[in-house]
RNA sequence: GGUGAUGUAGCUCAGUCGGUUAGAGCGGCGGAUUCAUAACCCGCAGGUCGGUGGUUCGAUUCCACCCAUCACCA
């Protein structure tokens, strides 16, 4: 096989903010596929840094009363932290404010220039007068234009998905300082994409999957329009050389930053950069990527290096997003997940499998389902793969003095697990990891019924069987090895541990091929603990009370609070001073300016009353009218900005969405008691 | 709103370039076993393959529309 010379990058994290399980997602695809090639004995590199520029770690840093490089550094360096802990084997990882980076995007700025590529423009952009800075679109808010939603960002509509600009909004605010921002002119560089189109159409075939190409292609047809590359002081990120006052956007010099990281490497290690980048490169250079930024990737970026006489990527590969059981991660649920919160209780070897077990080639979103999580790795880690080791070598102490036989007594087992290297192998290559795990687990299986129909507990009850129960285990215990081998990349430590147990070097993949004979194996020790469901328990707890800290530190959340798991007993008396009635909705109607709420109108037998509901998302006025609901009719009345409210109407809800209205059965007549 | 992706057994997912009884793992149920981290082994589970309509001798697999979820709209 020849070797080849693989460059290989994760998408660089943004040093606002801790790493969350998502991001994980993504790095446990790349480390995979980067420590299987290095298995291999290919030449690969990975490199990753932190994303730094921007106005979001600006005005963070501004808040925290620290300058912005501080700020990156600490959150980098937190960055850097959660890699290791993940075993996320990145050969080097710096931020993209550093000085490779700085002459890299400059040397890319001034030859996309000098060829052409780069054009002014002025443009009319919102301006908070306050704070003296342009505002990100994502930084004015306010009410959409098209169909009256509040509280929308300044770029499109969360409800009518219409879009405009931020000053289109009818009352748009600045995030920063909360005033009314002005427009502003100013003159901005953009990059001339469509230069590149040809190329890129040339390009983009076999460089993506399908479904990308899709996505690709409906961009094509769009066409391809110009990309603003420069941003107004004050901004945190490069001056742009010869324009003073104007700073590269952060999207221009973030993919710079994979260029960067490995011309770091380049000059602390003594590699040749230009082998890896230069146009005739004969390297490989792979993008890991989430769903979300396969634009920047698959047009903004081949287009610049092409332009800036740089090679381009190999291949893109984009992955889909993390679900947790089920739900979009949510903080207030406790399934926004720092990284290091789940790596403190719960080894990140498990959660490396649990992703490999469900990553395929595509861009499916994959679900992290707790019940899921722990029985999948106690069945398939400890109970499946470990117990064969575990099973085997007490014979092979007891009855072969800690040393395997000289020989196999069945090869054709042997070989069959050897024969499957090149299957599994090209699962890897091709990203299929889901694939490669059921494979492996299922030749698990086939380990575990060798040793069940060779019996050799039963066997080992005459001495006289000696040799032939060590010969099975000897057999049990090389199958135990080529799994972990297949594994490896997977699960790094559990193969530390595996190799120190069976006493050989680090596993490469073609070791699946020799079998471990005559040789001494140490004592066995549980190589794998089992998953404790509390200790899943414990992390979310734990993420859902950091995620309660930070919210009372009195920013607003429109997230609803957790819901106690228990209230304390009341008696009867209590309860019996709360007057519920059955009541008639006469009229219900939206309220213009609240998303949530409706205004019902009650018949509560003879009066009638004014009641806001918070359940828009969930009933369409027109269906409510005429039915009948339950009424906490003594609730202190309650002035709101829309009106009065009247009492309150009984719904259920629970951490899922939706929300349900209580209906009295028929024949109850609105004023009547419930009790 | 436009575009794309996804929707298969209780759960997590394979699969079908249209065709006899649609699969796996986990859970559940029954049995066996005791070497092993209550692990392992054998057997069972009968799910309108999101909904409706169409093409076809025949569709879960092709087409249209609808619904739900997710993403993108630079």
């Amino acid at each position: 096989m020849t070797k080849r010379k693989i460059l290989v990058t994760s998408a660089l994290p943004y040093a606002n903010d801790s790493l969350h399980l998502g991001h994980v997602v993504e790095y446990v695809q790349t480390d995979v596929w980067v420590r299987f090639q290095r298995m291999r004995g290919h030449t690969v590199w990975y490199v990753c840094a932190s994303d730094a520029h921007g106005t979001p770690t600006m005005l963070r840093a501004e808040r925290e009363g620290v300058s912005p490089e501080s700020l990156i550094e600490r959150i980098s360096a937190e960055h850097r932290r959660d890699f290791e802990t993940f075993r996320i084997s990145v050969d080097n990882y710096i931020t993209t404010h550093a000085p490779e980076n700085e002459e890299l995007t400059r040397r890319i700025y001034e030859r996309l220039n000098a060829a052409g590529h780069i054009r002014r423009r002025t443009i009319e952009q919102a301006y908070d007068d306050v704070k003296q800075m342009f505002l990100p679109d994502r930084y004015v808010r306010g009410t959409c234009p098209v169909c009256g939603m509040p509280d929308q960002y300044g770029d499109s509509c969360e409800r009518c998905g219409s879009t405009y600009t931020p000053m289109d909004l009818k009352d748009p605010v600045s995030v920063v300082s909360g005033t009314r921002p002005s427009v502003k002119q100013s003159e901005h560089l953009f990059f001339k994409l469509g230069d590149f189109e040809r190329d890129l159409k040339e390009w983009v075939r076999d460089r993506v999957d399908e479904a990308m190409v899709h996505k690709l292609d409906e961009w094509f047809r769009a066409g391809l329009k110009d990309w603003d590359i420069s941003r107004d002081a004050p901004y945190f990120g490069f001056e742009i050389p010869g324009e003073p006052g104007k700073f590269f956007y952060v999207w221009f010099d973030a993919p710079i930053g994979y260029m960067a990281s490995f011309l770091n490497l380049c000059r602390r290690i003594g590699l040749d950069f230009d082998e890896y980048w230069g146009p005739d490169s004969d390297a490989e250079l792979y993008h890991f990527i989430g769903k979300d930024i396969v634009y920047f990737h698959t047009l903004f970026w081949p287009a610049v290096l092409g332009g800036a006489g740089f090679r381009r990527p190999t291949a893109v590969f984009a992955h889909g997003f993390l679900t947790v059981n089920g739900q979009k991660m949510s903080k207030s649920r406790g399934t926004f997940i720092n990284a290091a919160t789940f790596a403190k209780r719960v080894d990140p070897d498990y959660l490396r499998y649990y992703f490999a077990s469900k990553l395929g080639p595509n861009v499916d979103d994959l679900d992290l389902s707790f019940p899921d999580f722990v029985a999948k790795v106690n069945s398939d880690l400890v109970g499946k793969v470990v117990n064969i080791a575990s099973r085997c070598a007490g014979f092979v102490h007891r009855l072969g003095a800690g040393r395997l036989a000289d020989a196999l007594p069945s090869p054709a087992l042997f070989d069959e697990f050897a024969a499957s290297a090149d299957e599994i192998a090209a699962d890897y290559e091709g990203r299929n990891y889901a694939r490669a795990m059921r494979r492996i687990m299922a030749l698990a299986d086939r380990a575990n019924q060798y040793i069940d129909e060779q019996k050799p507990w039963i066997a080992a009850k005459d001495d006289a069987n000696r040799d032939s129960v060590v010969g099975v285990c000897t057999l049990g215990l090389n199958l135990f090895k080529q799994l972990v081998l297949y594994l490896k990349p997977v699960v790094p430590e559990l193969a530390a541990r595996a190799e120190a147990f069976l006493g050989v070097e680090p596993l490469s993949w073609a070791d699946a091929a020799r079998p471990l004979l005559g040789r001494p194996i140490e004592k066995f020790r549980p190589l794998l603990e089992r998953v404790d469901p509390k200790a899943v328990d414990a992390v979310i707890d734990e993420t859902r009370s950091l995620a309660e800290a930070r919210s009372q530190g009195g920013r607003m959340t429109t997230e609803p609070k957790a819901q106690p798991e228990e209230q304390a007993e009341i008696d009867i008396e209590l309860f019996s001073r709360i007057d519920l009635r059955v009541a008639k909705v006469v009229k219900a109607e939206h309220v213009e300016g609240a998303d949530k709420l409706l205004k019902l109108t009650l018949d509560t037998g003879g009066a009638q009353r004014t009641v806001f509901a918070g359940i828009r998302k969930a009933y369409d006025p027109a269906q409510l009218e005429g039915r009948l609901v339950v009424l906490v009719a003594n609730l202190k009345p309650r002035k709101m900005r829309f009106g009065v409210s009247e009492g309150m109407v009984l719904a259920a809800s629970g951490d899922g969405p939706g929300v349900f209205l209580l209906r009295p059965d028929d024949g109850a007549e609105p004023g009547m008691k419930v009790s």
